[in-house]
DNA sequence: GTCTATATGTCAGTCACTGACATAACGCAG
DNA sequence: CTGCGTTATGTCAGTGACTGACATATAGAC
């Protein structure tokens, strides 16, 4: 009965999102999200590999941005800038989402097993970065290590941005560049 | 019967290796390790967490060699320099340890549940590093991002040194800062 | 030689996840 | 509107990771 998948997915995920934050991850159980979605077990395991997943759906529009503003970029910049410009392009899209994972962020703090899989996401994200720069002509030694001092870049600022709270993303992405400069080359240093 | 806790611990070390390497992790499970290192499956779980972990032990030694020559470090030098000059301090325990490093390195990439717990073991360390730079006296967001800048360096290092047998991982973490200065900086930037 | 702490064995149980097969709804061709 | 293939789902049985409770055996202290 191919009623709408889509629709299923997303009752399953809003479920998942209530029952984790009312009686933490480790305590549902995925026959308890299928049941409050109105559905199987069985159907919630199709749509998600595996439990945690279902808090972690929606992430490859975020990385197909990322490769689009990076291959886009003007042909001469070094990954450096390419990236700057690329983080800046999808803070758009990272600040429309926030409502919906700033709860999320809640429920993978508290849990270990969230934390890994979301550091595991931001590997693959790296390597979807990587690709990119890749497709820019940068060699691929080189590729990754920007790909992965970017993302570090990325993450300082999204947790600045997360702490305080007012403050626009760009602002976050900024200063986390700026700290970024300091670390390589200290103010006072020889 | 306390015969030798650690005797068993590691006796299911070696098994898993081996049966890892043969029919692979997911192949394999936590009572045919057990089994081989005549055990029970129990008590594989008492020594271990999870059927993942009998492959990372052993990461405690590198975190506290980290954190003791970061805190030992001279007082006045900046975060990178007080990470350049640790990471250099532990190449030896590195280097001694490469002959199970590099078959653990296989069985992982070929994994990506394990290649999740991998890099989750790098964050936990980024944190232990972050840790330590607190204690020289630096903010903690500065002191976090130190850390998680300095393990890409690190990670990068790593990377090259498995590749390039032959070259002495000092050599490779040189290469992999110059790397990161050539990101920040790249030669003919304005 | 008893006594205690600790490492292990045994067993039953929960839950994440999977494969195989049946079924119902939807879109489309006729 | 009727038959048909595609697709999402339900059902069921099974495997394996992991846990709690309880019994037991051993090494070492005294």
């Amino acid at each position: 009965m191919p009623r709408s998948s889509e629709d299923a997915r997303y009752r399953m995920q809003i479920a998942a999102l209530e029952l984790f934050t009312k009686n933490g991850f480790e305590q549902t159980t995925a026959a308890q999200i299928a049941a409050r979605a109105g559905v199987t077990e069985r159907t919630f395991f199709r749509h998600f590999p595996d439990k945690r997943e279902v808090l972690f759906a929606g992430q490859e529009v975020l990385s197909a941005a990322l490769t689009e503003a990076i291959v886009q970029a003007p042909a001469d910049l070094p990954p450096r800038a390419v990236l700057r410009r690329a983080f800046a392009d999808v803070t758009p899209l990272l600040e429309g989402n926030r409502r919906f994972s700033e709860p999320r962020q809640h429920i993978i703090a508290a849990n270990p097993a969230l934390m890994e899989r979301e550091v595991a996401k931001h590997a693959a994200l790296a390597g979807v970065v990587a690709d990119a720069l890749q497709k820019r002509g940068i060699a691929p030694a080189r590729a990754a290590f920007a790909a992965k001092a970017g993302l570090v870049v990325l993450g300082h600022a999204l947790g600045l941005w997360f702490e305080k709270a007012s403050q626009p993303l760009e602002t976050c992405i900024a200063e986390a560049f700026k700290e970024l400069d300091l670390f390589v080359s200290p103010a006072g240093d020889s």
